[in-house]
DNA sequence: AAAAGCGACAACCGCAACCTT
DNA sequence: TAAGGTTGCGGTTGTCGCTTT
């Protein structure tokens, strides 16, 4: 079934048509590249009948009736491909999609800007550098301490528990919104990490994290394996029955499934992988130095200080806009003001949990987490 | 049931890179 | 080497259909 989208149909100075191709449009373009090839695109209109710029001609013919292109759904693998390369090539559609047989750069370009992006701003992470936001450094060093209170306040309470939420009424006394937003952010994170469905979705939470998310959990805020061990140590004292397993390894061991072969340029500014998939059965093997090189990671696309509107256009209108509403998804929370404890979070002397003092105090000079925590 | 809002995506636009003469 | 033409790329827009109010 072929929806229609896109602009009305309508012609410029020219005279020449615009906006969507009619399937007898397709069918004159489609019958004249299968007998001619397309030859020059300039010059193709004409040759073909139809009442097109060449340029149009092209965009329709690699957007859409190229016979090798794949429709439907991406799949989870294509996602994550997706992910883990834009993370080393930015916004370079065209190279991405030299990766992933039958797509093409536009469809991963909006496939990017409708879902992914989201996904990314939802685990508090800047799809544009793949890092921590920066406006959640201050969630992100307060982690510790979030944490603290979350086992020192909620005691057996479940993080990834539907009932969660809930909970966080307990934690209302303070009159601090921004902390219980803090909470939600974190349980995203968490949850983000420990499912390929929704994050929001709490009621299908597997005990096992994707391998993928557990490589970019460690790429986005630099943690080496230990960091990791300890983050899931961590989440295992809080919630033994439901803590994510984490499956850490070297970012440049992440191989797809179905692209064992993916080998990206460097000269196009970005990693080399072996080849060979390093995953240990989940265990931490991996040494330091084998851990990720990050000085050998050309430098990313800049964040732009604006990334949250940068698609807006000048016009204000986003596809797939309005990443504020969802970055925190807790204003169903925030709203539940009437059950209120004595205890005040803030005020609550905490406890680092010696995972954490050994996360903090670890020799990793270089880590991100270090520099945000100190 | 109607209106408004939002998400999705095909297609356009402008610029840069590349090619040809 | 410069100029003009062509192609490719990334950002943005416009419209449809679905969902929410």
């Amino acid at each position: 079934m072929q929806i229609m989208m896109g602009r009305s149909s309508s012609s410029d100075e020219n005279g020449l048509k615009k906006g969507p191709w009619t399937p007898e449009e397709d069918q004159k373009l489609v019958d004249y590249i299968e007998r001619n090839g397309h030859g020059s695109w300039r010059a193709l209109p004409s040759l073909a009948g139809l009442n097109r710029c060449g340029k149009s001609c092209r965009l329709r013919w690699t957007n859409y009736l190229r016979p090798d292109i794949k429709r439907g759904n991406f799949t989870e693998d294509e996602e994550k491909l997706i992910i883990h390369l834009h993370s080393h090539l930015g916004n370079k559609w065209s190279s991405i999609a030299t990766h992933l047989p039958g797509r093409t750069d536009n469809e991963i370009k909006n496939y990017w800007n409708t879902h992914l992006k989201k996904k990314l701003l939802q685990m508090g992470i800047d799809p544009v550098t793949h890092q921590p936001r920066t406006d959640h450094l201050d969630i992100l060093a307060n982690l510790p301490q979030l944490l603290a209170i979350a086992a020192n306040n909620l005691g057996a309470t479940n993080l990834f528990n539907p009932s969660f939420d809930m909970n966080l009424n307990a934690l209302m006394s303070q009159s601090d919104a921004t902390q219980i937003a803090k909470f939600q952010l974190l349980q995203n994170i968490l949850q983000v990490l420990s499912t390929n469905s929704t994050p929001t979705n709490t009621s299908s939470i597997p005990q096992n994290l994707d391998p993928f998310y557990a490589v970019q959990l460690s790429e986005y805020l630099r943690l080496n394996p230990q960091h990791l061990q300890n983050l899931q140590d961590l989440a295992m004292n809080i919630a033994p029955s439901s803590a994510p397993n984490l499956h850490p390894f070297g970012t440049h061991d992440f191989i797809s499934p179905s692209y064992p072969n993916l080998h990206l340029d460097h000269e196009q500014g970005s990693k080399v992988f072996s080849g060979q998939d390093c995953r240990t059965n989940g265990n931490i093997t991996l040494g330091k130095e084998e851990y990720v090189d990050f000085e050998s990671i050309p430098p990313l696309v800049p964040a732009s200080p604006d990334h949250l509107s940068h698609s807006n256009g000048g016009n204000g209108q986003s596809p797939g806009g309005d990443v504020n509403t969802d970055q925190l998804g807790s204003v169903n929370i925030l709203k539940q003001s009437d059950h209120l404890s004595s205890s005040n979070p803030t005020s609550t002397s905490t406890t680092l949990d010696p995972n954490w003092q050994e996360f903090m105090d670890d020799e990793a000079s270089g880590c991100y987490w270090k520099e945000i925590i100190e």
